[in-house]
DNA sequence: AGCCAAAATTAACCTGCATCATCACGATGG
DNA sequence: CCATCGTGATGATGCAGGTTAATTTTGGCT
């Protein structure tokens, strides 16, 4: 039952019921965290990685003013520090956005599975690669979009995310981010996203109210933010999604 | 003798004699590409992966209006698009830089090793994720930098990864790219860059001309752009880099 | 109900970078 | 030999988004 939303509809690493009962006995523990608490910290040598099960987490990167970048946010079935097993320190934070509950699976157990289960293994290393495409698509955001189209398009791939988990029906949800956490992710500040998100209410594109978006025309969202969700490696067949989600050319 | 830059001197994920020879193996065949040509394009379905020997690659997402963003860059020794191996399509371009070298690896053997030698798969995929690990820098640069702070921040870490691979000396190095190329990387328009690259030299950090880049003042660029190269993670001791390498705390 | 801290909102002002335009220089080529 | 193109350099102008600061709203807690 923990791993139910892992590699959910994702194009070729689906898993099987074996590779999914494999990893489920694989959990040393299940942990519950608190909202705004550190989990994981740079530098530090990780033992055990971390399948999310409820709730959002970040992953985050301080510059010298103590700002903080965020690299990454992870919903339930994101195995979110799994790159941790080969690197074995990581080089940002991690912190909980909501309260979380999470599976703990200690490296140990992953040696077993990478020496005997190569397919699996293959599925493992794919997630996290996922993972680094996702980042290639926020370098694209913080790169090449204005502070609007910045901010449609992490609604967009959020919604997609959320939707290919089963998470949300398409056109609301609440991950818990303030304004100020959505700056963090856009390389705004917090008063600018304030106008932002105003903007997108009076275009009629979104609302964002305390932790709750409301996705009000997803078309001209996905257009406004440029969105093409190619990079999330979505089964399309297996979600059966409606077609803005596929890629447009 | 073609794999002898690959992982040099990457903290725990060093090639032994036998993997090296396992790998050089496995490859079909030795290409070369001519500069500012397309390797790979987003979608495509690779059967194989390239290890880059000689010469600098780049990979890009465009906007709608056509203007790239540079998500990587790649040096000799980068296993470029190793990530193709598990996720079969990729969602960005490839293309050459300068003039390179490249040997081809299969996915059949990647599926061979992957089946039999579990520890060399590790390094395998610890080789992704350090490409992973330097789009989080990336994103870091682009949400949280300026524009000089950029610039300087990817000097640092090319400089650093030239190093690494036994190429540069750590106070000059070319790898052709333009002017307009560094504004690609940084988000920036060429015209800004031009004057960053003015700015850095005349505040006696470095030099960039027609694609040579001298470092005047490594210590001062560092702090700049607030580059701590603790995401490379380059053995040190292996390396045995200058202090400036190393993380600051 | 009443309190308090966190979050959201708004205003006034400022600046970093984009945009547009022009010019110089060297390499390439008919 | 001049035309063309890629690259770099530089000035003028405008605006998107930053900064600062004050005010209001919200929601959790006692």
């Amino acid at each position: 039952m923990f791993t139910e939303r892992f590699l959910r509809h994702k194009r070729g690493a689906t898993l099987s019921k074996a590779e999914r009962a494999r990893l489920e006995s694989g959990i040393s523990e299940v942990r519950t965290y608190k909202p705004r608490r550190l989990v994981a910290r740079a530098g530090e040598r990780l033992t055990e990685s971390t399948l999310l099960i409820d709730g959002f987490m970040c992953r985050y990167l301080d510059d010298r003013a103590g700002l903080r970048q965020l690299v990454a946010i992870h919903v339930p079935g994101d195995f979110l520090d799994l790159h941790a097993y080969p690197l074995q320190t990581l080089d940002h934070d991690v912190a909980t956005i909501t309260g979380a509950t999470a599976a703990i699976i200690p490296h140990s157990e992953l040696d077993i599975i990478a020496d005997a289960m190569p397919e699996l293994t293959r599925k493992l290393w794919f997630s996290t690669l996922l993972d680094a495409a996702i980042h290639r698509a926020w370098l694209f955001r913080l790169g090449r979009l204005d502070a609007i189209a910045r901010v449609a398009h992490f609604l967009c791939e959020t919604n997609a995310r959320l939707m290919s988990a089963g998470l949300s029906e398409g056109h609301r949800f609440a991950l818990g981010l303030t304004q100020s956490d959505l700056a963090e992710v856009c390389g705004l500040t917090t008063v600018h996203v304030n106008r932002v998100v105003r903007q997108l209410r009076e275009e009629g594109l979104c609302t964002f109210r305390s932790s709750l978006v409301e996705i009000l025309d997803l078309e001209r969202l996905t257009i406004r933010g440029e969105f093409n969700p190619a990079y999330l490696y979505i089964d399309d067949q297996a979600a059966r999604l409606p077609s803005f989600t596929r890629p447009k050319s």
